[in-house]
RNA sequence: GGCGCCGUGGCCGAGUGGUUAGGCAGGGGCCUGCAAAGCCCCGUACUCCGGUUCGAAUCCGGACGGCGCCUCCA
């Protein structure tokens, strides 16, 4: 089996090898961190997150690298408004974002460079580009001369040459230029953007260009070649553009060989805005009681090339199909747990083969560019298959098959994440709250044992009210937290 | 104007020439004191109009609708 990518650069699905062998050397585009980073944004934070962990579960070793976009028009326009240092904006940002990150379950990357502490290395890669005779001086900036880099373009189907200025454009346009598809690289601090947004330079005081971040960090942690580069769909143009015409322009060499890029993310089937109250952060759904994990579940639940639509009903039933692996993972654990010195006494054959089928279908669908659609799809239908099988064999199978099928759910969330996520947010379940539904489940059991069918189902009711279901077994009662919604011990409906 | 993506059953969302995607929701049943969980059965979908083909949701053309990029938005 060979995994294969879709590589903006080609167009096409490739098969993916590692420039070094077994390991992968990953450049993701971080945020920019001028205010807390919405849905959308982690959306594509997830996919890349997906990536990497499937990466690894695949065998590979990664080295990620996401940069911190601390210094560009939007930190510094902030700054400016509210009158402080770049840094009281960014830092607090920065913090927020890593909360929402831990939040989601996200793997913390191998390195998160700040832009404004590699200024350094940025300077150095203008100067090599001046070296080769593809920037020019303008008012104490540096740009980036398209004319003189016949390579321009290669990554957007975009011809140089038909390269109009759009409104946009001219219309926000601060800086002259010889030609105006040019980019800066380095911008001559002529305004006053406070103390702490402005580096001396060969050119005079200024600061970097926002591409110019990316080429130097990537290549900085991850050499002048690497293998795979990411990020949402809008940077294709011109953000990657440049960043590859500066990465090239400087080294003569190929500087990445996988490009994947994610599509957006919808709210309510439109872009999201603030202006149609469709704009959501991490936080935002927390406070309406969704869970983690259904929003990290939701995120991944469409490949990362298609436009997701995100609603408050999708987020709903997400966390419903959630249960519903929770519930297998919780049976096939408790399966295990009753074969130990049990000698298994039934054909289980089934569970296996099951178990083996998920686990090629699974693989091979991620394989095929991270098809998660049909990779749930195999997992769904081993969930049941298998509760087929071991409601035939009254839940006792041989050991080596529940551990089969339990290890094809453990790639699956090696890769997914979200199974460890919930139980994360059950064991956060309030302590108050665990010990006065554990006292109803007894006042419930004393009433079932004297045949008071109405009161058992009054307390049924009653801890029901607080979004708890109770689920009676062999074993006896077990609970859990509703659907949907996590019953938050400050809750008072 | 240029470049590109998409339109699948109530919702989400795979598939891409002939065979059940899957999940959620809904209906019926088994099980259960009642539930829950689980299992079984059920909707027979592919924007529209032409065309190619023995056969198209899948290829081609057109229409309609939605989305994106065209210099600092994931």
């Amino acid at each position: 089996m060979a995994l294969r990518f879709h590589n903006t650069l080609t167009g096409e699905l490739e098969e993916f090898e590692p420039l070094e062998p077994g390991h992968v050397r990953i450049y993701s585009c971080g945020p920019t961190v001028y205010e807390r980073a919405h849905i959308g944004n982690f959306r594509t934070f997830t996919w890349e997150d997906l990536l990497r962990r499937y990466l690894k579960y695949r065998g590979y070793r990664v080295t990620q690298v996401m940069n911190l976009t601390d210094v560009d028009d939007r930190t510094i326009n902030a700054a400016l408004e509210s009158g402080v240092s770049l840094g009281e904006i960014t830092r607090p940002v920065e913090e927020q974002f890593f909360v929402d990150w831990a939040t989601l379950g996200l793997e913390r990357v191998e390195h998160h460079p700040r832009a404004t502490e590699h200024v350094d290395g940025m300077i150095g890669l203008v100067e090599r580009l001046e070296e080769r005779g593809l920037t020019y001086q303008r008012d104490g900036s540096v740009y980036f001369a398209i004319a003189r880099y016949p390579e321009y373009g290669r990554l957007v189907n975009l011809d140089p040459e038909a390269l109009q200025p759009s409104g946009r454009a001219e219309g926000d346009e601060e800086y002259s230029k010889e030609d105006p598809r040019d980019f800066v690289l380095w911008k001559g601090g002529e305004r006053e953007e406070g103390g702490d947004a402005l580096w001396d330079s060969p050119w005079g005081r200024g600061r970097p260009g926002w591409h110019l971040e990316c080429s130097a960090m990537s290549m900085q942690y991850l050499g002048e070649s690497f293998d795979i580069h990411t990020g949402g769909v809008d940077n294709i143009f011109p953000h990657h553009t440049n960043e590859m015409a500066q990465s090239e322009g400087a080294t003569g060499r190929p500087f990445v060989r996988f490009w994947l890029h994610g599509e957006h993310l919808l709210v309510d089937g439109a872009k999201m805005s603030k202006s149609l109250g469709n704009y959501h952060t991490i936080p935002d759904l927390l406070e309406i009681g969704h869970r983690p994990s259904a929003i990290r579940y939701l995120l991944l639940s469409a490949h990362y090339r298609t436009q997701l639509n995100f609603t408050l009903d999708g987020l709903a039933k997400a966390d419903h199909a959630l249960d519903r692996l929770e519930e297998f993972a919780r049976r096939l654990r408790e399966v295990r747990a009753a074969a130990e010195g049990d000698a298994p006494t039934t054909d289980s054959a089934s569970l296996g083969a099951v178990a083996r089928r998920a686990r090629a279908e699974f693989l091979a669908a991620m394989d095929e560019d991270l098809n998660v659609s049909d990779a749930l799809s195999a997992v769904f239908m081993l969930v049941r298959d298998a509760n087929r099988a071991l409601d035939r064999l009254g839940d006792r199978a041989a050991p080596e098959e529940v551990e089969s099928a339990l290890s094809v759910l453990e790639g699956f969330d090696a890769t997914f994440g979200v199974l460890s996520l919930r139980a994360g947010e059950s064991d956060q379940t309030d302590a108050g709250l665990r010990e006065w539904v554990e006292e109803r489940i007894a006042a419930r059991l004393e009433a079932r044992r004297e045949r008071d069918y109405e009161r058992a189902d009054a307390i049924r009711r009653e801890v029901e009210g607080r979004g708890i279901i109770l689920e009676d077994t062999p074993e006896g009662t077990r609970w859990k937290t509703g659907t949907g919604t996590i019953s938050a011990p400050d809750a008072r409906r």
